[in-house]
DNA sequence: AATGAATGAGCGTTCATTCAT
DNA sequence: AATGAATGAACGCTCATTCAT
């Protein structure tokens, strides 16, 4: 029992869940370290023998969170019986996901970062390619889409992104515009006309 | 007329042009008012005879902006013959806009200042809504949409304007994951399968 | 008259006096921006007004105490009847300079920093380059020296600036272990063993 | 044998050949504790087993490298036949010393800081009256200063201590300026013309 | 004897804002 | 209307020192 790793281990996991709040109210410019180790129960200080800097610790924060995410996705999703039950499934674990942790800020903050920074943008173009790979992998279970050709489920997995996407910011600024039945009702169309 | 008013107002739009363009560079934290006023080829000081403060500025670039935005689009959008033209042109202007002027990082840099700030999220909100209202008024010139009620056309807006949405952000982080060709038609199938 | 340029030529002129007490009192390191301005009377944003950064100012002030070291021995230096006479003359004043302005610490100071860093390096090596000229040109008008060749004199020159320099770091640490008079002396015959 | 004391002291030796080289590379100030204990093998929390702070290990260093040098030079400082060959000797060693274990930065860094902090200047003040006398040992056992006054030889020794500092400190700055030939000559000269 | 997590004070630098000119 | 010197509060980061292990 090495209880200096176990000591180190508990710290950087309270560094990296104070700044995912810290990050989500205040976004990453305005969040200072001062404000992460305050939150964290540390010093200042301290932050620097878990991150080497402010951007790094963004970083490791941003994959992680994206990683829990989509963990948090694929263990609580059951596909349903028909194509319907299955997006309708995904649409609602994908709505409560969204409320949970301050994700709508952070996630957005990932984003109009990613499009500045070139580092950042690369591993959020991972992320998406990574949810159109799992998004193909369902709808392949369906009879619906079984013998699709894999380009044309690659644009279908990208739309229901976007759409999931569009749906969560226009959720976060101005709520209760769509209903989750349209969002699931318009993602069932869409794989029935293009499939 | 009144020279100094003139040339208070040519200098205001010198300001407002420079920082649209330092905003989307930097983003509006990293975005200094020197960068700003030696962008717009006056000193710090020019600035606040002219704002109060940067984030007076900010909100008005942002309400500009988005104003823009939308005077451009209706002003040169031209509906086709059917539903299908229609959305077709409208989609193809979305993305012609959406890539000028620096216009994505901008924009999600609004919104990721709206999901923080309340004063923000109202403006944005308003946007929004003007867009739906928009929208609507397009979808009830085809025969489509002619009859469908308002509550159903709201829906129908919103989820045009959440793929749009998506598939901009997408289009910004991870280029050609989707053709132009697909967004247009999933609007169109969701406006039959909901119309 | 432009009441601007003046302040802030004022102002420059009280951080480059301010910095030639604390970096004297502190050395490099340790004298703090703070120190510094507020030794000006100003605070420590004033400083980012007239430098762009701390080394850039201890560059400034090390070309100008140089200099101000060099212009002062000019003005004041009077050869005497012969070499003797314009050896202890030129002596007398070295020391007297030497004393003035906390001279010693700064000097060494840069000495030190020379050593490290190339550019600082290059300033003090030129800085070297003009007394040795300097002391040539003061040889060269003695009946002693007026017909040694260059190389011979720049040994010369160069091996009593060693000894003086020699002097003055000892004078600093340990004081009063040699006389003006045989530092005098032993320059003297110096100057006749070689010429 | 006691086996912590041995590994206690070659701890302490690793620290002090570490912290030679960083103090010579980076200078006191900049020349971190984790520099030092990294160049030793060591983490920082070990250095203060055998060190009370930093300035502690300094003027160990010190005292510690200023002896090593005159052990060094008395053990390899053959006396010449005559008074030039001892000179010639002594300024031949004096040269090697100084160019080995990066002296130069360390020595000029002492003498800096001795003229800011009192205690340090007491113990560099030692060292220099070590080497007048330990020049005035040499100079009584050729036949020129035999019989020379203990005040006038110690004017001489300080002297030619002066010119080798000063030629020392010359090399380092602007190298080649001056020849080893010339110094000794020089301080051969001035031995004759004061004894 | 040695590790390494944590502290806390300090530093160079940036920047929105003010105001005399 | 415009300049630009000055402020003052932050901020990211460093580091000598302490102490539980």
């Amino acid at each position: 029992m090495n209880k200096h790793k176990i000591k180190k281990e508990i710290s950087f996991q309270k560094f990296m869940e104070a700044s995912l709040k810290v990050f989500a109210e205040k976004g990453y410019e305005k969040a200072s370290l001062d404000d992460i180790a305050r939150e964290a129960g540390y010093t200042k200080g301290a932050f620097y023998i878990h991150f080497s800097s402010k951007e790094e610790l963004f970083l490791k924060l941003m994959k992680s969170r994206l990683e829990v995410f989509k963990q948090q996705f694929l263990e609580s999703f059951t596909p349903g019986e028909n194509i319907e039950d299955t997006v309708r499934a995904g649409v609602a674990l994908f709505v409560h996901l969204t409320k949970k942790d301050n994700w709508a800020p952070l996630y957005f903050e990932f984003c109009v970062n990613a499009i500045r920074n070139d580092s950042i943008k690369k591993h959020m173009a991972d992320h998406y390619q990574d949810w159109i790979e799992t998004i193909i992998f369902i709808l392949k279970q369906s009879k619906e889409c079984k013998s699709c050709k894999d380009d044309v489920l690659k644009q279908l997995a990208a739309t229901i992104i976007a759409l999931l996407d569009g749906y969560h910011l226009q959720e976060s600024i101005s709520p209760n515009s769509m209903s989750q039945d349209t969002i699931s009702k318009s993602i069932v169309n869409v794989i029935h006309s293009i499939c």
